[in-house]
DNA sequence: TACTCTGATAAGAATTATTCTTAATAAGGA
DNA sequence: TCCTTATTAAGAATAATTCTTATCAGAGTA
């Protein structure tokens, strides 16, 4: 189950928190404790974590974060496009892995596996797209039941 | 502007809700008033409705329908595969359409369009897709600003 | 047609996710 | 260090969705 690109190692994550960091400078955003422990966790979690697993997570290093700023970060770099949001449902779920790839989530178990392209299956915009607006970024989910949930039949809701 | 299949034109609509009558018999699904004014009402639609704004529609055929009918129809037709859902916010809107497209969702807006692919541009699955599980549906977004908010920029709130 | 079983519904409370308001705080430049 | 202003905490407010329970009605059967 290994893929070609991990968001969990430990050289990988500290590599991206310090391109956050210059991001920031960049950008005049200001750089708190707050957003780089937020920006951490997202970047550290192998497992799309929602805004309140962000909170639970940062949490331990800053005792008084608020729920509210969680959200608020993550809206805001997602807006600059340093993390990616996923989701269908009515929980957003975000992602720090910069790598073009895709998501196949589970319609049982809610997880959200990373799918990366093989070369040669990347996806293109379709030639016509430029009728519709201007492309920012490009979201694709395949939905199905996840092989862990077809194991353990008896847990599948649907189908 | 027009698409290559358009939700809007009677004749399919009767179809389509034909359809689903034939589906509801075949999967022992009660035909009832409710389920099928809600097909009817996202059926008619072009503009990928929510939950809310099909209740709109229902009640004034049904005026004592629940919103939570709605809600629940919305997700057993989903679940059937007879309706599919998009979304990316906190809001889920619904399409009946059964050809294969994809969606450009203006991150201003929050419109969301069709977008038919041409011959040859049809996206296929992963090679990998089966490590991960079996896929139910695909779900292919866009996301960005539409000519719309972009001729009227005033308006846009993000970028 | 009337009967019956059971899935579907209405009503409204409850829950979950997210955003807003306001006063206090702290980042980063002068 | 001081100042300016963006950011934050706290908790209220809102929005979206789901749950609970009693009632109702679809559809198969007599």
């Amino acid at each position: 189950m290994s893929h070609a690109v991990s968001v969990c190692d430990e050289k990988e994550i500290t590599r991206r928190v310090n391109e956050f960091k210059l991001y920031c400078r960049a950008h005049s955003l200001r750089l708190t404790g707050q957003r780089l422990e937020i920006f951490r966790a997202v970047a550290s979690s192998c497992s799309h974590p929602c805004a309140e697993a962000v909170y639970q997570v940062v949490r331990k290093k800053l005792p008084k974060v608020s729920l509210d700023t969680v959200y608020r970060t993550l809206s805001r770099m997602e807006e600059a496009g340093v993390i990616g949001r996923v989701g269908l449902g009515n929980k957003g779920r975000f992602d720090a892995n910069p790598a073009a790839h895709y998501h196949f989530v589970c319609l049982n178990c809610g997880e959200v596996y990373d799918v990366f392209p093989r070369e040669g299956e990347k996806l293109s915009l379709p030639g016509n797209i430029a009728e519709f607006g201007e492309v920012k970024n490009v979201n694709l989910q395949f939905r199905g039941i996840c092989n862990r949930c077809r194991q353990t039949a008896g847990d599948v809701k649907i189908i």
